[in-house]
DNA sequence: TTAAGTGCAAACGGTTTGCATGGAT
DNA sequence: ATCCATGCAAACCGTTTGCACTTAA
C-alpha cells in the first residue's frame, strides 16, 4: 500500500472530525485539495477499513459515519432529534455475554448505534 | 384514513413476510396487483407506521425492513454472511435501565439491529 | 514497463417529489 | 365540488463501476 497524499488528508481528516459520513470527509479533504474526487474517498475508506485504521457505524437513515478505530463506544442515536450520544463499551458487556451462550453471537458493539429517545426529547412529551 | 384494496395488500403483505423490505413488499404485492407502484408502497409503510401498526428496522446496509408491530424482537444481524436472528427483547433490559440511569435515554430495542458474528460463522474462523 | 492510484462520468439502488388523473364522499 | 389516494415520471442521495490517464516502483 501507499501512503499518497489523498489517503493521508482522508486519515487527517477522521482524526479531525471524529465521526464523519463520506460525504463531510469530502468537504473536508477538498478544502485543502479540491481536485479530490469523491470516488478516492470512498475507495480510500474502505481500504482504511481493511487495514483496521479505520470503522464504520450505521446510524440508522442516511449515510454511515466513519471514525479512527480507537477508543470504541456504543452510539445512542435519539430518533426524534436525530442527537447522537456515546456510552462506554463496558455498557454492552452483560448483553454481549447473553448473546454469546443463547445465540453463539458475537456481538460488535461498536458497528450498529442504538436507537431511542434522548433525555431532552423524553422531557418534552413526558 | 380509508382502507383502500392497495392499503390493505400491503398490510397483508407484512403479516405475510413478516420482515421485508418495500422492495420485497411490492414484489408480493403485485403478484395479486400488478398495478400497484412502489411509490405507493412507501407512502403506505409510512401511513401504517404513523398509525402505530407497522413498525421498521435498520438492519444496518441496504433497505431498511417493515414489519407489524407485534412480538417485539432484537435483530442480531451477522456482517459477514448477513444472516438475521431474533432474540427477545427481555435481553436489552438490563442495559436498557443503564442507559436510562446513565444517559436518560430511552432505547427503543426493536428499531435498530446488533451487529456481530453469527455462530456458524465465528466457528469457520476460530 | 508494469502495477497501483486517481479522476471523471455514468450507472446504480433506494427513496422522495411534483403533477395530473381518478374515486369516494 | 372537494379531497384524498394513486400512478407515473423525474429528481434525488449515497454509492459503485468502467475506463482512461497518470505516477511511482
Amino acid at each position: 500500500m501507499r501512503m499518497t497524499p489523498q489517503r493521508q488528508l482522508v486519515l487527517d481528516a477522521l482524526l479531525e472530525l471524529e465521526h464523519a459520513t463520506p460525504e463531510q470527509v469530502c468537504q473536508h479533504v477538498q478544502r485543502a485539495t479540491p481536485t479530490v474526487n469523491i470516488t478516492t474517498i470512498y475507495r480510500t475508506l474502505e481500504l482504511l477499513e481493511e487495514l483496521d485504521l479505520v470503522r464504520h457505524t450505521h446510524l440508522g437513515h442516511g449515510a454511515p459515519k466513519y471514525s479512527v478505530h480507537e477508543h470504541e463506544h456504543v452510539h445512542l442515536v435519539c430518533h426524534r432529534c436525530g442527537h447522537v450520544d456515546e456510552s462506554p463499551r463496558s455498557v454492552m458487556d452483560e448483553l454481549s455475554a447473553v448473546l454469546r451462550t443463547a445465540h453463539g453471537f458475537e456481538l460488535d458493539a461498536g458497528h450498529l448505534a442504538l436507537s431511542g429517545t434522548c433525555q431532552s426529547c423524553a422531557q418534552e412529551t413526558p
